[in-house]
DNA sequence: GCAAGGTC
C-alpha cells in the first residue's frame, strides 16, 4: 500500500517523517525549493507500508472572481456580491501543486497531516481537491495529534480520522465574505473617492481598500484619537496625608522619605464636600492605626509564550513593530534557534523535556548564571494556560548561537528570558496594609518587601517595586507631617500604542495571530494612519472614512469590530453544526448586500466627511512618512511617488484660499469643532461643498456628458443623471465640480458614480 | 489594483 502524506509546512513534513521513521527516511528534493519529499516504510496497523511525506506552503488555493469582472470601470462593486467565484492554485505555488498531482498518481491513501485548527481542515481538503484531479480511486484519511510528539503522532498514524467538512465548509463561507465585501467596498469607495487624490481621473490613483479586519482595526485607532479630541477635563479634589517617621531617621539624624496616605474614597468632584471633609480632618488631625495587615505575596512568572503575547510584549520592551517583531521570529525559526513563531498554545505538552533546552543556555555570558540555578535545582514547571491550539508548543528556544546580534539578538533573548522565567519560580514578598483613620476618615498605605526575586531576576521585563514604610502597630496615633486639600483634573487617555491595539483586536476576535501584525500594517500602507513614536494617528483620511461610515447609521457601523465578530460566531456555529453554511452565507451576502445599497444612497455622507476632515497636504506628508518607514507596499507606491512631486504646489495654493478656517494640517480641524457633542455634525469649516446626497437615483434625462472635461475613464458613457453635484474643497481637484454619473459600458445608471464636471 | 488566511 503506498501512502502519501501531507504537512502544512516544510518543518512539520521534516518533523513527521522523522518520528515515523525513526530518521531512516530517503529525502528528495521537490520541483518547489522550501518542499522536500521524504520517503519510508512504516508499520501500519502490523502491516508495512510505504510512505512519502511531502508539504504545502500553507493554502494552496485561493479564491477569486473571473476575468469577466476584473475591469473595476465595467463591473458595477453591487454585482461583486453575486458574481461568479472560483479557486484556482495560488499564483507562485503551481509548482507545490505539480510536486503533489505528481506524488498523488500512485496513491493508494492521501493522509492529510495539515495543523490541527479551522485553517488546517480546510487546507486539507484543497489537497484533496487537487489529488482529486488524477487520482478519483484513493482514499483520504485525516491525521489529528496534539502535539509533535512521537506518541500522539504514531497514534495518530494508526489511528485515521476523516476531514471535518463543517470546518472546511466554515473557512470556505468566510473565504467567500471576505472576498465579496473586501472587493465590492474596496472597488466602490476607491472609485468615489479617487478625484480627491488625482486631477486626471485617469485609472491610477490610491486604493481606498475596505476590509473586515483592516477597517475595525482603523476604527480602534480613530475611536481612541475622537475619545481624546472630545474629552473634557474635570476639576477634582482630593485629601494628602503623609507622615514623617523619627523611626526612619538615617545615619545623619535625618528623618527618612515621607509615607504618602491614600484617601480613601480616592477623589471627589465636589469641591465643598471635599472641603467640609477636610475641615474636619484639619480640626482635629491626630491619626490613629486602625489596621495593619502583613502577608506573604507573590507575584507570578509568565505563562509560556503564545504568538499574541509576543507581539504584545515585545512591541513594549523592545521597541520595534509587530511586524519585524515577526520577521525577525521567523528568520530565528528558519536558523533552528526558536520553535514555530506561531501559536496560541500557553501551555507545554506533560510530557515536554524542558533541561536540555535550560542547559543550552547555561554558558551564555547575560543569562547563563539563571539557567545554571534552573538546571541545580530551582526548576519549577511552567504554569498552564488556558489555550491549546493543538498543532504549536508556546515559543520556546530551540538551539544556542552567541554570534547574532541586533534585532535577532533582541527578540531571542526575549524569548529565551521568558523560556526561563517560565521554568523558575513565582517572585515572593511580604505586604504590609496600614490602614488610618482622622475624624472618621480613612486613609491607607501599602508597603512591600521583597524576600525572593526569582523569576524576576532573568525575566527582567517585568517589574516589582519595593516600597518601604515604617513600623506601624494597631492603635498606635501619630500626628501628620502635612494634611493638605489638593486639587487635580482628570486626563485624557492616550493615544493607542500597538501594544494596546493587538489587546483590542485580540479581545474583539480581529484577526489571527498570524496576521495581526499584518492588518496593523495595513492600515499605516493605506495611509489611513501613521506612527509617531510608539503612538498611532489616524490620518485625515483615516477619520474621514470612519466618521463618515459611523454617519450613515448602521446598526454596526463597518468601522466597528462588531460585524466581524457575528461573522466569527457564525463560523462557530457552522463548526458545531448548528447552523447550515449556504444559509449563513446567503444571509450575510444579503445583509452585508443591503448595507452596501445604504452605502450608496448615504455616500453622501462619507464625502461630507471627507470634505469636512480630510487634508491632502497632510496625507501627502503621511504617505511620506509611512514610505520612509517601509510602511508602503512595494507595488503601490509608484502613485504616491508620482503625485508627491505635485505636494507642495497645492499645499500652498490652498493654504490661504477657500480652507483658511480649517486651518493648516488641521487633522484635528474638523474634530476639534466637533469636541463638545462628539461626531457629527460640526462646522464644516471653509467647505463649500453642496453635498448633494444620492437621492434621485435614476431619474432624469438629458445629455450631460458635453461638459465632461478629462474623461478618460468613461469615454461610452451615456449617463445624464442631473440629480446631484459638488464642488470639492480639498485636494487637486480644489474649486472643481462635479456629478453624478453611472458606470461606463453599462445601460443602468441606477448607481451613482462621480466623474469630473467642467471646471470652467 | 480589491479581502483574509495560510507560509517562505
Amino acid at each position: 500500500m503506498r501512502i502519501l502524506c501531507v504537512a502544512e509546512k516544510p518543518s512539520a513534513a521534516k518533523q513527521i517523517a522523522s518520528i515515523l521513521s525513526q530518521s531512516n527516511y530517503q529525502v528528495r528534493q521537490s520541483p518547489n525549493k522550501y518542499v522536500k519529499n521524504y520517503t519510508f516504510d512504516y508499520t501500519l496497523n502490523q502491516r508495512t507500508v510505504s510512505m512519502t511525506m511531502t508539504a504545502l506552503l500553507g493554502h494552496l488555493l485561493d479564491l477569486d472572481f473571473g476575468p469577466e469582472c476584473k475591469s473595476w470601470q465595467t463591473t458595477r462593486p453591487e454585482d461583486l456580491f453575486q458574481a461568479q467565484v472560483h479557486n484556482s492554485v495560488l499564483g507562485n505555488l503551481e509548482d507545490v501543486a505539480i510536486n503533489i498531482r505528481e506524488l498523488a498518481r500512485n496513491a493508494d491513501v492521501l493522509f492529510i497531516w495539515t495543523d490541527c485548527d479551522r485553517e488546517g481542515e480546510a487546507i486539507g481538503a484543497e489537497v484533496e481537491e487537487i489529488c482529486r484531479q488524477v487520482n478519483t480511486r484513493m482514499q483520504v484519511w485525516r491525521a489529528r495529534f496534539s502535539a509533535m510528539q512521537p506518541q500522539p503522532i504514531h497514534h495518530a498514524a494508526n489511528n485515521h480520522d476523516q476531514l471535518d467538512r463543517r470546518q472546511v465548509q466554515a473557512v470556505k463561507t468566510r473565504q467567500e465574505l471576505d472576498l465579496r465585501i473586501g472587493a465590492a467596498f474596496t472597488r466602490f469607495q476607491t472609485l468615489q473617492l479617487r478625484c480627491y487624490f488625482n486631477n486626471t481621473l485617469t485609472t491610477s490613483g490610491p486604493v481606498i481598500s475596505y476590509g473586515s479586519c483592516q477597517f475595525p482595526t482603523l476604527g480602534f485607532v480613530v475611536d481612541r484619537y475622537m475619545a481624546i479630541k472630545n474629552f473634557v477635563s474635570e476639576e477634582f479634589w482630593k485629601i494628602d496625608m503623609e507622615y514623617q517617621s523619627e523611626r526612619m531617621e538615617n545615619n545623619n539624624g535625618n528623618s527618612g522619605p515621607a509615607v504618602k496616605f491614600n484617601w480613601k474614597r480616592g477623589h471627589l468632584f465636589d469641591y465643598w464636600s471635599s472641603f467640609v471633609l477636610y475641615e474636619k480632618c484639619y480640626q482635629n488631625p491626630m491619626a490613629s492605626v486602625i489596621r495593619v495587615q502583613k502577608k506573604r505575596v507573590t507575584k507570578r512568572k509568565p505563562l509560556p509564550l503564545t504568538t499574541v503575547e509576543m507581539q504584545k510584549t515585545a512591541t513594549r520592551m523592545l521597541g520595534m513593530t509587530g511586524t519585524r517583531i515577526m520577521e525577525v521570529a521567523e528568520s530565528l525559526y528558519r536558523s533552528g534557534l526558536i520553535s514555530y513563531p506561531r501559536t496560541e498554545t500557553d501551555q507545554f505538552d506533560k510530557n515536554f523535556n524542558f533541561m536540555p533546552l535550560i542547559q543550552m543556555q547555561a554558558n551564555d555570558r547575560a543569562w547563563g548564571q539563571y539557567a545554571q540555578l534552573i538546571r541545580d535545582g530551582e526548576f519549577e514547571r511552567p504554569r498552564n494556560g488556558g489555550h491549546d491550539d493543538k498543532a504549536h508548543p508556546p515559543i520556546h528556544p530551540t538551539g544556542y548561537d552567541q554570534n547574532i546580534y541586533g534585532d535577532e539578538r533582541k527578540v531571542y533573548e526575549f524569548i529565551v528570558r521568558r523560556y526561563l522565567g517560565c521554568c523558575y519560580k513565582d517572585a515572593v514578598g511580604y505586604e504590609t496594609v496600614v490602614e488610618a483613620q482622622i475624624a472618621g476618615e480613612k486613609f491607607d498605605v501599602k508597603g512591600l518587601i521583597i524576600i525572593e526575586r526569582n523569576y524576576l531576576d532573568v525575566y527582567t521585563y517585568d517589574k516589582w517595586n519595593a516600597h518601604t514604610i515604617p513600623d506601624f502597630e494597631e492603635g498606635q496615633q501619630f500626628m501628620p507631617s502635612s494634611l493638605l486639600l489638593n486639587s487635580g483634573k482628570t486626563e485624557p487617555p492616550k493615544l493607542l500604542t500597538e501594544s494596546d491595539l493587538i489587546s483590542l483586536m485580540e479581545k474583539n476576535e480581529i484577526g489571527t495571530d498570524a496576521t495581526i501584525a499584518d492588518h496593523i500594517n495595513k492600515i499605516l500602507e493605506r495611509n489611513y494612519a501613521y506612527k509617531t513614536g510608539n503612538y498611532f494617528n489616524p490620518s485625515t483620511l483615516g477619520i474621514a472614512l470612519v466618521l463618515g461610515y459611523d454617519e450613515i447609521g448602521f446598526n454596526s457601523s463597518l468601522s466597528k469590530p462588531f460585524l466581524r465578530r457575528e461573522m466569527e460566531a457564525d463560523l462557530k456555529q457552522i463548526c458545531e453544526g448548528n447552523k447550515d453554511p449556504q444559509l449563513v452565507l446567503r444571509q450575510s451576502i444579503e445583509s452585508y448586500s443591503h448595507m452596501f445599497e445604504r452605502t450608496i444612497d448615504g455616500f453622501g455622507k462619507i464625502r461630507y466627511s471627507m470634505e469636512t476632515y480630510f487634508d491632502y497636504g497632510e496625507y501627502l506628508e503621511n504617505a511620506a512618512r509611512n514610505r520612509n518607514n517601509n510602511y508602503t507596499s512595494n507595488n503601490n507606491n509608484n502613485w504616491d511617488n508620482e503625485s508627491s512631486s505635485s505636494t507642495t504646489r497645492t499645499r500652498g495654493r490652498g493654504r490661504g484660499n477657500n480652507t483658511t478656517s480649517r486651518g493648516r494640517g488641521s487633522r484635528g480641524g474638523g474634530a476639534r469643532q466637533n469636541t463638545s457633542s462628539g461626531r457629527g455634525r460640526g462646522a464644516r469649516g471653509g467647505s463649500t461643498t453642496t453635498a448633494n446626497t444620492s437621492r434621485g437615483r435614476g431619474r432624469g434625462r438629458g445629455r450631460g456628458r458635453g461638459g465632461l472635461t478629462n474623461n478618460t475613464v468613461a469615454p461610452n458613457c451615456n449617463c445624464d443623471i442631473p440629480s446631484a453635484e459638488f464642488t470639492t474643497t480639498q485636494g487637486p481637484n480644489r474649486g472643481r465640480k462635479f456629478r453624478k454619473c453611472g458606470y461606463a459600458n453599462s445601460n443602468d445608471h441606477d448607481t451613482c458614480g462621480f466623474w469630473m464636471w467642467s471646471d470652467t
